[in-house]
RNA sequence: GGCCCCGUGGUCAAGCGGUUAAGACAUCACCCUUUCACGGUGGUAACACGGGUUCGAUUCCCGUCGGGGUCACCA
């Protein structure tokens, strides 16, 4: 088979060299050290949880090393891609403060960064693969491959195109000749010179060194759209941006062998590779399984912003899955950046971590308490203006209230946790607006109805509107005395029996009454920021209902 | 089904042949406190199983089991 005669037969407008792609992208000048590496999406406009958790250790990983970290559209499959997919995935990961140092919109010199406009550097490459036989054109239709894997499932041999099922691969050059002047279109397809009886050792960052079988199908690497699958769109650009380490989900890891492969066929040196473990959940059954995009809404990055999760928080509820020690390190450091910390690759785990809300809320509750009102209340304000109209419309209308509530238990050395997202803040102050009142409250059984009245009937004259906190409390203090509860917690439980209740239980039903809840921020600033009037009128409504 | 990956408390996880098997979240109890919180102290709770190797295995090897992933002209 003369070679040469049929690369120019299958690609007559290929008249670039591999020479010329490779000096157009020469190496980088990247200090000893420096790793690039690269986030690499489909355009469909969603983020799923484990690819902002990917992109996040990509990014770190170069930042830390001072390297390059770029963005580079896979858009050869058009079914996917939907209208400002690309746009949606760089906002959401400029969100997450990802920032690329290269991409389509981002400059660099090794673009296009967009796969669908660089077709005709895989053909270079594709054809420089046909003329040294090492790839050759395949016309088997849908129905002949399907064909193929049926017979091999009854005769329970491996799924694939390979040996005596690779049909095409020994097609005369007349043969192919006839195909195409029939106008047939074809796929590429790589010669595989292994079985998987052979082995090879490969090396993963985070698993380690690993011999396993070669991949033995003769690989399609260009489709009859004359673009690439992922897999030699892969090895070409990932050869010519320079990527130092690809690190990406491990569904990537049974396929490993090919992409070596492909490298090899190419003479490319193939980057360092690591692996990373999907982010699971329990399904019905109680079995972990991956975070599915159909059936989880957390999967997807906009759930966090439609609960108003802080980005920040994510990050970090990210980055103790990443790495253990992150916790540890983020307790003495509450406000430092995440690059100041310690990352290391290695120190990810190579099994898969379940997704936990409930962690989550507590690193975000954790994050949120450091923040001041203000930060609280842009951050509120945000995400109502997107996501609840009639909240946004209050805190715009009543800023000063708003602020004066969220800084209640705030910038103190031991500040209240109790936010977690925004979404749960209209509701955790809801009782501090009065058209949410309305009287009906229930007390806990302990306290006795007579008891009530007196004190929501008492309180008002003890009230100061002027006095501080500790004014206030002695006031509530003289309150207990008066109707016969102990003074002091400890007076009480020394002598149960001689008091109708304490200074806490008093409190306490000031704060059902004013509320509806047991439990509140600080009752002083509540009752100091209702005020008097208000104070009064919403006892008389519990008064009225008791 | 073939191949690959993974397997320490409910969850995230330290651990790299000898440990009282860390820590965090959750949970429970208690303490602190002028209320609610916050905080503090302590408790419950784990090496999937079976064989080796070794003086000694959570750690190394093999097998079993369990879970996950992958077998496309999708990435």
């Amino acid at each position: 088979m003369d070679y040469e005669k049929l690369a120019n037969l299958l690609f007559p407008k290929v008249d670039k060299t591999p020479e010329f792609w490779e000096q157009k992208y020469p190496s980088r000048n990247l200090p000893k050290g420096a790793e690039v590496t690269r986030y690499a999406p489909s355009p469909t406009g969603f983020v799923h949880f484990g690819a902002l958790f990917t992109s996040l250790v990509n990014c770190l990983q170069a930042k830390k090393t001072d390297g390059v970290f770029f963005l580079r559209i896979e858009d050869t499959d058009k079914k996917r891609e939907i209208e400002n997919g690309t746009k949606i995935i760089t906002k959401t990961l400029s969100d997450f403060d990802i920032k690329f140092d290269e991409g389509e919109t981002f400059g660099g010199n090794y673009g296009p960064y967009t796969q669908s406009e660089r077709e005709e550097i895989y053909k270079t490459f594709a054809k420089k693969m046909v003329q040294e036989g090492k790839a050759y054109p395949c016309f088997c239709s849908t129905e002949e491959l399907d064909e193929i894997r049926a017979k091999q499932e009854q005769n329970k041999e491996d799924i694939g195109y390979y040996g005596k099922y690779a049909k095409c691969r020994n097609l005369s050059f007349e043969e192919i000749e006839k195909n195409i002047k029939q106008g047939k279109t074809f796929v590429l397809r790589f010669k595989c010179p292994y079985t998987n009886q052979d082995k090879v050792t490969t090396y993963d960052v985070i698993r380690g060194e690993r011999l396993i079988p070669q991949n033995q199908n003769d690989v399609v690497i260009l489709k009859s759209n004359g673009l690439p699958p992922y897999n030699f769109a892969h090895v070409v650009d990932d050869h010519l941006m320079h990527t130092t380490f690809v690190i990406r989900a491990d569904e990537w890891l049974p396929s490993l062998s090919e992409h070596l492969q492909l490298f090899e066929a190419l003479g490319f040196t193939a980057p360092k590779y690591a692996h990373i473990s999907p982010i699971q959940k329990f399904d019905e059954n109680g079995n972990r399984r991956k975070l599915s995009k159909r059936k989880d809404p957390e999967s997807d990055m906009r759930y966090f912003a439609e609960q108003g999760f802080p980005n920040g928080a994510v990050k970090d509820y990210i980055m103790t899955l990443i790495n253990s020690d992150f916790e540890e390190w983020r307790a003495k450091n509450p406000t430092s950046s995440i690059l100041d910390f310690d990352f290391d690759i290695k120190k990810m785990s190579a099994s898969g971590s379940l997704f936990d809300i409930v962690k989550l809320t507590d690193i975000s509750k954790n994050f949120v308490s450091h923040l001041t009102n203000k930060q609280v209340y842009d951050l509120a304000l945000d995400w109502a203006k997107e996501f609840d109209k009639s909240f946004f419309a209050s805190l715009t209308e009543q800023k000063e209230y708003w602020l004066a509530i969220l800084n209640i238990d705030r910038e103190i050395a031991k500040p209240r946790k109790d936010i977690s997202h925004m979404a749960e803040i209209k509701e955790i102050y809801s009782y501090m607006f009065e058209e949410n009142f309305d009287g009906n409250v229930s007390f806990p059984e302990n306290f006795k109805k007579q008891d009530v009245e007196k004190i929501l009937k008492l309180y008002p004259n003890f009230f100061n509107e002027a006095d501080d906190q500790q004014t206030w409390f002695s006031r509530i203090k003289d309150l207990s005395g008066e109707i016969g509860f102990a003074r002091e917690v400890k007076e009480f439980k020394q002598n149960p029996e001689a008091f109708g209740g304490h200074c806490g239980d008093v409190s306490t039903i000031i704060r059902v009454a004013l509320t509806g809840r047991t439990q509140t921020p600080n009752l002083y600033d509540i009752c100091k920021l209702l005020g008097k009037d208000k104070i009064k009128s919403r006892f008389e409504k519990v008064l009225k209902n008791l």
